[in-house]
DNA sequence: TAGGTCATGAGAAATGTTTCACAAATCGTG
DNA sequence: CACGATTTGTGAAACATTTCTCATGACCTA
């Protein structure tokens, strides 16, 4: 059963479920074994089973486990139980394609606010709501209680962004700024970098990596 | 020194320092101690003193790590030491502005091609090149040896496009798209699904995950 | 209903990762 | 030069995660 403390690389893992099971559910497929769902997803059917278990039991022996039962019991887990408000700042091409993202799928998140602090951009509709200045962040997020936020600044503005979001009450930033950002305890922070990915890609192509097949 | 094999989980911290001392280097600061280098990052000094420590001799007693020197060193070990080319499949806004970002930084990679299947799209310039019909990829790929390729397509559309760049020789693959997709031996694959991390990232506001602290 | 097959949940073992602790090296200062 | 303050690299210890193993329960078929 619930153990007093989680660690994060299971509660990471819980969203890769979760989106295989969405996907099944939604072929019909009425229930998985431990042993399939690992094969689709390259892990140890008794990882998958014991990550599980630190949160229940949701399985019944010699059949597996309900795909669609599953699929609710984690989204309850996670606390997708209902939508949860985001806040976007930064507009440009990759603020605008993930709140658009966001918004075609309307699945667990909506698009609360969108700020930017280039005038031309405010006023523009991006991820279903108008863009709205930097300067009435605090005032907009804590009037709609926005507790999560997607940060896509330039890095030179990251920490002065993360800072705004942080004072005004927000409680977990994705920053895509490719830039080192503290955040006070109490606020979950995670870094989205695409150059880091494509650099720890470029290890395994020098031929030094091969050694780990 | 160098030993048999380096964990992954090794190779992808170093991206993360040579981040770190990029903007130091730029910052003109000479040299770093673990200590400094792991208040940055968050990371304990004696993790990236061990995890440099793989590869070689990178520090002098007393003194810490020369900033310059250092992040030669790492660049080399990613195999950075000359512009990697990179295929984009999908012109949509995120591979627009992921590829704009890689020809505005002009650091480590190059935006060899960009694919796309919509006709529309075709002879658009993405990321400094023109758009090409997705059915020139295997052509184009093996033509210019490009090794490496993003993926911006929708889910439904992942799994064959992975296929195609596997076909056509490309051994690392950073896909943006929302589903699991499986490749070969030999072919590295990173998945990076911002709507996973949004949803991990709930888990923390639920409370749950309080106790982490 | 009995026997075979399958699959979970959980404790134990194996493996992997992080942190500690310290000898050795470097520098600055008196 | 000698000493104190730093800081690396590394082996050992502590801690975390993954994998194995197996008792138990559920279904199916005859």
């Amino acid at each position: 059963m619930r153990k007093y403390k989680i660690s994060e690389i299971v509660v990471k893992r819980l969203p890769l479920y979760l989106r295989c099971l969405t996907y099944l559910d939604k072929m019909g497929v009425p229930t998985i074994s431990s042993h399939e769902l690992g094969h689709k997803l390259g892990i140890k059917p008794s990882q998958i089973r014991k990550d599980l278990a630190y949160f229940g039991e949701f399985g019944k022996q010699g059949i597996g486990y309900d795909v669609s039962y599953l699929r609710g019991e984690i989204r309850h887990i996670l606390g997708l139980t209902e939508h949860i408000k985001v806040a976007v700042v930064g507009a440009g091409k990759l603020g605008q394609a993930l709140s658009d993202y966001i918004l075609l799928k309307r699945e667990d998140f909506d698009i609360a606010a969108v700020f930017d602090r280039d005038p031309a951009k405010i006023g523009m509709e991006v991820g279903g709501v108008k863009v709205s200045p930097i300067e009435n962040l605090k005032e907009i997020i804590q009037e709609k209680e926005i507790q999560m936020a997607i940060v896509t600044v330039p890095a030179n503005a990251a920490q002065k962004v993360v800072n705004l979001l942080v004072d005004a009450g927000v409680r977990g930033i994705l920053s895509f700024a490719p830039i080192a950002v503290t955040v006070p305890e109490g606020v979950r922070f995670y870094n989205v970098d695409f150059t880091m990915e494509l650099q720890s890609l470029a290890y395994y192509l020098t031929g030094q990596g091969k050694n780990e097949y």
